[in-house]
DNA sequence: GCGCTAACTGGACGCACCGTCTCGTTTGAT
DNA sequence: ATCAAACGAGACGGTGCGTCCAGTTAGCGC
């Protein structure tokens, strides 16, 4: 495989890119001429721009930890609300947010690319979520983490509408008050 | 403008160009072989492929009732679960899937097609949505008509697991606690 | 240190599409 | 019949694709 090197060549020169111009336009060519690197090397390791957008974000989440931890204060609404802005702020941080973009829009039509991103990103975010609610007594966890995390994300991905903070306080308080329900 | 004629030359090539190969590789060049048509004349009207996709969609939501239109029997639990099963058999249709994927992944990176998308189509469904709350009585309809919506598309968008059955009655169930729980 | 293998650079290849342009033709309302 | 708008056909330079080749480093085992 590539050496650690090339990786972090590579890595550099999307996270650049993706700052500096469209995320639509970069491309292999773009990325090899800014990274210092061959074509030949790209192909190696990776099948697609996509690959590469997503091996930098898994790349930069692991190292600093830039994954959001999911907080256990023991009052659930103020930890929901904590996840929600910082869930939020990771959506629409300058420098990630047309990374997750560039990266959500290929996984429509690339299987393999959605399956790690559901593997390695998803799935853990949803089930550190669900972990907290089930500590917490919450019945149907899983349940609950799809309820408080699904609209967050519709916004988001179909951008209906930006995320007010007062509907965000809203949000929390309509999934505490559907845990709290209990027929 | 474009004549008739040459809209739905163009619209039924690229539903057909849709059906038979992978919507990623659709592109102008093709869809003016397919219709029998210059690329000045796309060219003229639209200016992408995501535009022509979405033109398309949009035309057949139209003619067709293809609309979820939201159902009032006066039960909430039974509406709200055709609503579901009725939005996920759209989402999940293998003429409709491939165009809605393609439009959506343009999307991310096309502000004037995101603009179009939520004013025409999403927009309208959670209007619609939130009307039939309103008129049940529901308190925060809008909220809630979110929250019912959200999950759903965040399963169909993040593919992260299938709709089974199973689910899409429990989402249902968790949405009317919801809305019956009166703090 | 020597040598072998895997990873690399640099550049060339044919090909598909891009978006724009020109020119001549058809269409349909007045 | 007239005339402008919409159209078809096809050529243009340009860009990125994905693959191939030949020659060059880098690192690990002995």
């Amino acid at each position: 495989m590539a050496r650690q090197q090339t990786r972090s060549k590579v890595h550099d020169a999307v996270l650049a890119l993706a700052r500096e111009k469209r995320v639509g336009n970069i491309t292999m060519e773009g990325i090899a001429a800014r990274a210092g690197v061959s074509k030949q090397t790209l192909y190696r390791t990776w099948s697609s721009t996509g690959a590469i957008l997503f091996d930098a974000l898994l790349a930069r989440s692991a190292n600093e930890d830039g994954a959001v931890v999911v907080p256990d204060s023991g009052n659930l609404a103020s930890d929901l609300q904590t996840l929600a802005t910082a869930t939020i702020a990771e959506l629409t941080d300058p420098t990630q947010e047309p990374l997750l973009r560039a990266v959500t829009a290929d996984m429509q039509s690339d299987d393999a690319l959605a399956t790690q991103f559901r593997e390695l990103l998803l799935g853990p975010q949803l089930r550190g979520i669900a972990n907290r609610l089930r500590q917490g007594n919450v019945p149907d966890p899983d349940g609950t983490a799809e309820l408080f995390v699904g609209p967050i994300f519709h916004r988001w991905l179909l951008r209906t509408r930006p995320f007010e903070s007062e509907w965000v306080t809203a949000h929390v308080a309509r999934i505490v008050r559907s845990v709290s329900a209990h027929g």
